[in-house]
DNA sequence: GTTTGTGAAGGATTTCACAGCA
DNA sequence: TGCTGTGAAATCCTTCACAAAC
C-alpha cells in the first residue's frame, strides 16, 4: 500500500476488513488439513461466497502475501493473518453470571482450542458463588478486580440476566477489561476504548422473519 | 420515499436497515414498559448508540410514523415495526443436535417469549433419539420433513457439530426451510432463496483480538 | 420552539479491470 | 498463461442541513 517501507501502520484498516479476517483463517487451516498448500483468491471466494477481489483487496491492506499466477502459500498466508489478528498466542477471559447460560458456555468445547482460555468464573448469588462448573470454582464478583490482574483476563463474557448487565459490564470496565464478549440482549454503555461484541440470537430471528412471506 | 400512494413496495430496503429494525422495536418495548408515550429520533439515538439521522432514514423506508415538533408515538411505532418484521405472529421453529449445545439452547428462556416457538427437536444419535429434553420428545432426523409440514415450522436451528453441518442444513433445504439459525462455524452452502444467519462466538472473539495490544 | 422526513453531500466499501509479475 | 495487487469507478450507506409540520 505504501511504498517507503513494508510496514502499513499509518493506515487504518476498515472494520469490516477484521470481522472477515477470521473466516479466511478458518478456512485457510481447514484447507491446509485437506493437504492443499496453495489457493487462490477465486477458490477462497467460493468456499467463503464472496468475490476474489474483495478477498485481494482485504489482504492489500497487510501486505503482498500471494505470487501472481499461482495463488497464496495455505500455511504461511494462514500464520501470517493468525499474527496480524493475535491470534499467535493465547487469551485469557472470565466469565461473570453462572447461571444456564453461563454453564453452557463455558462447557462450550470451542473456545479452548482456539486458544481462549476461560480461566475464571464469577456470580452474584450467595448459592452460585463457591460450587465447582466444569473444573471453575465460581468466585463472588468482588473478587473481580483482583483475579483479572492475578490471572492476566483480558477478555470478560457477560451471561448475566439483562437486568445486571450493564452493571457487570460497569465492574469489567473499572477492572481495566477492554474485551467484552456480551450474551445478554442489551446495547450496552462503556466508553470508547471497550470493545463490546454482543451474541443475540434472538435479533438474528427477528430479522429474518422479515423475509419470511 | 416514493409519493403517488403511501406504498413503498418497489423499493428495495437495505439488509443493514432490516438488521437494526429489532433494536428499535427492544428500545420501544422497554420505553413504553416505563410509560413513556413519545419518543425522539434523539432519545432512541442515545439509547442505540446511533444518529438521530440514520434512525429517521431507516424509519422513511417504511412510511411516516412520526408527529414534527413531538416525536414518535412509542406503541404505534412499536406495533408498526413489529408487522413490519413480522413479529406481529409466532413462528414455529425446529432445533436439529441435541447435544450440549442443543440442550443449551432448547432451555434459553429469550425465544418464546418473543413468539419463537421451538416445537421440535432432532438427533442422529440413536442414544439421544427418543429422549425427552426441556419437553420435547427427540426425533430421528429422517422424521423432519413430514415434521416441518405437520407442525407449520419455518425456522431450522442448526446445533449439530461442524461435520454433520452441510448435510443437515442440506436436508432443512430440502424440507422447504427458508430460514436458518445457524451455530456451527461454517459458512454453509444453500439456495439464494434461503437466508442462513450464524451464531459464532468465535469469530467474535478473534476479531477483538485485533484490536487488544 | 421542537422534531420529523428527505434530497443532497459526503464517506465507506465493493467491484472492476488491467498492468505487472511468476 | 494465470493470478495477484491496486488505482479508479461504481455502489452502498451515513450524515448533513433545512423546509415543512405540529
Amino acid at each position: 500500500m505504501n511504498s517507503n517501507g513494508n510496514l502499513n501502520t499509518e493506515l487504518v484498516v476498515p472494520e469490516v476488513v477484521i470481522r472477515r479476517l477470521p473466516l479466511y483463517v478458518r478456512i485457510l487451516t481447514q484447507f491446509s488439513n485437506r493437504g492443499n498448500e496453495v489457493i487462490s483468491s477465486e477458490q477462497l471466494g467460493l468456499l467463503l461466497h464472496m468475490t476474489p477481489a474483495q478477498i485481494r483487496k482485504d489482504l492489500s491492506y497487510f501486505g503482498r502475501f500471494g505470487k501472481q499466477g499461482r495463488g497464496y502459500d495455505v500455511t504461511i498466508l494462514e500464520q501470517k493473518l493468525r499474527t496480524i489478528l493475535g491470534l499467535d498466542r493465547a487469551w485469557n477471559a472470565a466469565i461473570i453470571g453462572m447461571g444456564r447460560l453461563g454453564r453452557a458456555v463455558v462447557s462450550y468445547p470451542g473456545f479452548a482450542p482456539e486458544g481462549f482460555n476461560i480461566l475464571a468464573a464469577f456470580d452474584t448469588n450467595e448459592d452460585i458463588v463457591g460450587q465447582n462448573i466444569s473444573g471453575l470454582r465460581v468466585k463472588s464478583i468482588s473478587q473481580l478486580a483482583t483475579t483479572v490482574k492475578k490471572f492476566d483476563i483480558k477478555i470478560g463474557i457477560v451471561s448475566v440476566p439483562i437486568q445486571h448487565a450493564q452493571e457487570v459490564i460497569d465492574t469489567l470496565v473499572k477492572s481495566g477489561i477492554k474485551s467484552i464478549l456480551n450474551y445478554a440482549p442489551l446495547s450496552p454503555e462503556v466508553p470508547a476504548s471497550v470493545n463490546v461484541n454482543s451474541i443475540d440470537p434472538v435479533l438474528s430471528l427477528q430479522s429474518m422473519t422479515y423475509y419470511m412471506k
